[in-house]
DNA sequence: CGATTGGTTGACCGAGATCAATGGACGTGG
DNA sequence: CCACGTCCATTGATCTCGGTCAACCAATCG
């Protein structure tokens, strides 16, 4: 069952032109697609390294990538996940204020920062398109910080594989959690430790099916239960 | 001493055009102020409602004004707080995410957010004006996040106080917290009583001087360190 | 001046962190 | 193909920071 879970995730959606940050269909934003070079990189490979200059966005075509921010005294956190269809890396002036690296090995778009400033201030609408991709952006940014302060570690785990489960394509299905149980918890703001108990909570009680990397939902009305704060 | 450094915010530093979220002098945001409607509101008024059509934006020009999430269960979260210069309101699209409230009698600048965009359409450098407004709140956000998830209260408390100092104007001066500690503690994850105790222990240490409605920065090396977990 | 609101302080408790040990998956080399 | 080693997930025991509950105090306002 392991491996069909897993299957499931590699045969993956068929990559929706451009998911989660992108806009309704036709979006003027897949003219930049066109521009995008390909690029590979293995499990574990930075991708763009906090502080560097940045140049470059990208668009995920298979795999995932986290974005982590690190602290002199090794805390850490991981600001995002992106998976395919998913753009990272454009919301960055000057430099970049997160890395970015591949949980598994992935295929990237690669596109020029220059080309979307250029393009933007030719094209009003693809000009529209950021903002509106900026202001999503900011409105599940200040989610996550509702649920930074003030959700218990139950709440978070279950909004977690919520949100995993509504992006990864339709419910009921088997949901791929390619990431570690470390980048979870730097994730949600908790230790490892507390991520396996919350997860071994929900699936005692029999609302998730659980496994290394996949989970299923199995009663979709307790995990909603269980994740009670939501933001209205 | 409590009136003198009371009074020197309401004297406030001289409403630098835009403030905090804005870009460098000469903003193409400027000319949006020509727009605005001058709009007066009372101490805790509210100014938007979460949920509500997103029909304008507000620049601040003398007072302050809080941004509130609120869950059915009562918890409440501060997103942010903005001050004389600052812009709110325009990162919604179709429905404000957050309330708005005044947190003492303000006078804000009122701006229709159709004109925003009209404008924003015709002018690629406004345009790429408010790309850099949401890439800097983008970037605040993902702080916040850090500080939510990884820090002390004591090192949250230090943070908040030196943001506040810098964005007040110049340092050494009395700075003004014209919100109460309920606010502070719903905009910092903590309770009243955990925001009461860890200003004590920077007050007792030396560390600043304290009241109700201000405090000074007495030791800018001892608040630094008190930070520790900067995001590098 | 009393009353109401907001701030401060203390005592106690609990959710989650920390420390420690075990178990299972995967990859490598014999 | 199996033995071993490494990495990660899981589970248990204990500790601690911050939350909760409660009392008191100080400002502001009628």
């Amino acid at each position: 069952m392991s491996a069909s879970i897993h299957a499931s995730f590699n045969a993956s959606r068929p990559c929706p032109a451009f998911g989660a940050l992108s806009q309704p269909t036709g979006s003027p934003l897949q003219g930049l697609a066109a521009t995008a070079r390909r690029i590979h990189v293995e499990s574990g490979a930075e991708i763009v390294a906090q502080g560097g200059q940045a140049a470059y966005c990208f668009i995920v075509l298979s795999g995932c990538v986290r974005t982590v921010a690190l602290m002199e005294d090794g805390r850490r956190q991981v600001g995002a996940f992106y998976l395919p269809g998913d753009i990272f890396g454009w919301d960055f002036l000057g430099e970049y204020d997160m890395s970015a690296e591949a949980v598994i090995p992935s295929v990237l778009g690669r596109i020029s920062l220059r080309n979307v400033e250029q393009m933007a201030d030719q094209d009003p609408a693809l000009a529209r398109a950021f903002r509106r991709l900026a202001v999503e952006q900011l409105r599940q940014a200040r989610e996550h910080m509702v649920m930074l302060s003030r959700m218990t570690a139950l709440e978070r785990i279950a909004s977690f594989l919520a949100e995993m489960a509504s992006r990864s394509g339709r419910a009921g299905q088997a949901v791929s959690l390619p990431m570690g149980r470390a980048d979870i918890a730097d994730h949600l703001g908790l230790t490892v430790e507390t991520v396996c108990r919350s997860l071994g909570q929900l699936r005692r009680a029999g609302t998730i099916g659980l496994e290394r990397h996949g989970f299923r939902i199995l009663d979709r009305v307790a995990l909603a239960s269980a994740r009670e704060a939501s933001v209205h």
